[in-house]
DNA sequence: TATTACGTTTACGTCAACGTAAACTAATTG
DNA sequence: CAATTAGTTTACGTTGACGTAAACGTAATA
């Protein structure tokens, strides 16, 4: 595992462009280190990344990612902070359950739909 | 279950505006029947909004619902079209996996996080 | 009969999440 | 040394998914 990426590397890796990382650091969901005025990422910014693009692929706009991922985020001490988070959480966790039950839904809708697609071109041979 | 429904009602059951449904109807997902210049929604056409409004919170965009919406269409019998849906459906297959995937491994993050919390409370009472 | 509730069309506005182009720098390579 | 290659900033443009306002029709209700 490198120790430092570049924002080329990051985009190769992830199949996105380098406008779309900027983009993240613009609203404030990576801070990469600078070598001159060249960005420099660590495995930890690469972490990040990974976590917002599996927000995004769930559905999770880039302002909600930033709450979640600054969840596994140490320092944050203050007792009402923490209540505030396991409320988050308790909600995250609810629409992800509800994100679980439309996917097993769906997935048995393709199933079905499939079979139908395959019955039909039996009959069409 | 009623025979027909008014576009308020829909909007009151799904909890979205009569405009994301009219909207619907613009690009071309929905086509209620007409009393006069008023719509009028099938049971069917609930179905259908239905479809849409799960496809959402998966993250799937208007235009790809329609895709798979379509799919449940019957008469359909071309070959080709046979084909080609086929293989939409292992491709919704594949990101559906993918999303069963980020939610399974979010879910974990998420527990870790809440007792990371319980912990932080219990040191902070 | 006036107003309230519910419906309609048309059309411009908005917001998130980037795309795209311009104009520049800095390092490597033929 | 000229030309790629990879990076940068600034800023306007675009797309999807509606929001919002205007201006209007129709039917029930006070």
């Amino acid at each position: 595992m490198p120790l430092e990426y570049s924002i080329s590397q990051l985009s190769k890796e992830f199949d996105i462009t380098t406008r779309s990382i900027r983009h993240y650091e613009d609203i404030g969901l990576l801070a990469p280190a600078r070598r001159g005025q060249t960005r420099v990422y660590s495995p930890a910014d690469r972490t990040r990344l990974k976590l917002i693009l599996r927000g995004k692929r769930l559905g999770i706009s880039l302002e909600d990612s930033r709450e979640i991922i600054d969840m596994y985020e140490p320092g944050k001490t203050n007792l009402d902070q923490l209540k505030k988070l396991i409320d988050a959480i308790q909600q995250q966790r609810t629409k992800l359950n509800q994100q679980l039950d439309d996917i097993t839904k769906l997935l048995k809708d393709l199933n079905k739909a499939e079979t139908d697609c395959v019955e039909a071109l039996k009959d069409n041979h």
